[in-house]
DNA sequence: GTTCCGCATGAATCGATAG
DNA sequence: ACTATCGATTCATGCGGAA
């Protein structure tokens, strides 16, 4: 089996992109920090000027990617002074001068969101996750994916009696033994643009807001063995942990400090050459980390 | 009690919404004919004119609406080439710029989206409800969409055994009969901006591709009795039946004459004084229109 | 009367074919 | 070349006819 190799940086995104090669990674997903959101660790970049700070580093984005490659973004404008913020819309305006195709716009819907009570708004449980795209064509491996049929992480919501429910589920019992053939075209369906998942609860000290099968469904999706993936904005790591459990290279950036040293610990020191800014073609490479969830 | 009246005009929203008074309804609920759709009944708005076209409607639903009432619009964009057309995120730019407040944007889950297979993308199973608004300050009535724990219109998107889900109905259809209080305490909960809903499928002839739910809800969460519901491009009626129903008032135009006068007809005829765009003050009543579904 | 199965039908999108 | 039309693909839902 062929060594997985998971890379690691410390500093700015806007910078440490700039020495990765041009067309060489296969798919980005990251979800960066939200305008005025966790400042303590990123500095909290007012929404005004959230633009304005990201363009460049979308712009060192689109050269490192592989022509048939994909970025995922995750994000989701917050409100100010009661109104929905426009700088996610004018992003993806911007981007699109910059070179890059907006191909779709997923939805993220948070079972578990945030609680609250607003006299003038309900809870907000969904984000955007937006594909762009270098060209018309890219690579997609949608067979990855495939659910149950009418069925995506057991939701079928349909308008069963109870008793049609009995019905179906021992029909299917029963129909697998016999006629296998007709259940098995029957059987899976492609799925949609909406994604259900709960966010992950977090135990731990460091929280991913990012629940491991989100970037674990765009890898299937986007990526196949040995391919390389990026998250310029790692935070703790886990669509790194998702990649290397997968069998996928991964890139991951982060400018915390305190970040960088929780995976630098996690992916075993023995093993790795960890990397600092100045030595950015370095490699580290870590044993299979097993599942944390 | 009081009577309902219901008002419809055939025309050109465009023009028959100056015939309206200012700041004289509590809210607006209106899904337009989406870019190059519906090319038999209304023109087929090419995508590149959607803004140009929908703006000058805007600016008169914009005088029309009461300082404290609500905007929601129901639109999606399409693909063109390949990509997500833009001009969706272009109108909200400009509405605000007429004034509008972007106040939200809720998530229309569409269980039974359109099928089909490509190679590079999956079904579109979302649309947006853009809520705008003309002041910070509106009305808003939660409690009246609250909805069962846990629940929202039977989507309950949670990852529950069939004998988990046959527990749980039965234990709300019993205790709804004896114990209600207890439940009143404890059932109830506010939704959150994702509305999970099937499309309505096939009403005979004409579909509407709104669901009876979506206008309900709405109305439910910003109107209450008595007030004055608009829809300027009312297709079938569902908002108008729906606000009637719910002993709100309300005005439709639609510029279509199959759907004015298939409303029309339901509309009883003895009782009304059916609307053309010379007199435009006159009112409609209906009697009680029982559920479709 | 139920319950069950077959079937038509969509706010879709792509790619090929035709003017 | 560039644009309009058409067939193929696909699946949740509700209807109608049948057991």
């Amino acid at each position: 089996m062929r060594e997985i190799k998971t890379d690691i940086f410390l500093g700015d995104s806007k910078d440490i992109l700039k020495s990765l090669k041009s067309n060489s990674v296969d798919l980005i997903v990251t979800s960066p920090p939200y305008a005025d959101q966790r400042k303590s660790t990123y500095g909290g970049i007012k929404a005004e000027k959230y633009v304005e700070w990201f363009l460049p580093i979308s712009h060192e984005l689109l050269r490192v990617l592989k022509p048939t490659g994909t970025f995922i973004l995750n994000i989701k404008e917050k409100v100010i002074e009661g109104e929905r913020s426009t700088y996610v819309m004018e992003l993806i305006l911007e981007m699109r001068k910059q070179g890059w195709y907006w191909t779709e716009e997923f939805i993220w819907h948070k079972k578990n969101s945030y609680p609250g009570k607003w006299p003038n708004r309900f809870r907000d449980s969904w984000e955007r996750l937006l594909q762009f795209n270098k060209e018309k064509k890219f690579n997609m491996y949608q067979e990855e994916v495939m659910v149950p049929m009418g069925d995506w992480a057991k939701s079928r919501l349909k308008n069963l009696s109870d008793t049609d429910k009995i019905r179906d589920t021992s029909k299917v019992g029963s129909g697998f033994g016999k006629n296998i053939s007709n259940w098995l075209l029957r059987d899976k369906a492609y799925p949609t643009n909406v994604l259900h998942l709960a966010t992950e609860c977090n135990n731990k000290k460091h929280s991913a807001a990012f629940p491991e099968e989100l970037p674990e469904w765009f890898i299937k999706l986007f990526t196949k063995e040995n391919d390389i993936v990026l998250d310029p904005f790692m935070g703790s790591g886990t669509t790194l942990f998702v990649a290397k459990r997968m069998m996928r290279h991964s890139i991951g950036i982060d400018i915390t400090k305190e970040y960088f040293d929780m995976i630098k610990k996690q992916i075993k020191p023995s093993e790795i050459y960890l990397l600092e800014p100045k030595n950015l073609y370095a490699k580290t490479k870590s044993k299979k980390r097993y599942a944390v969830r």
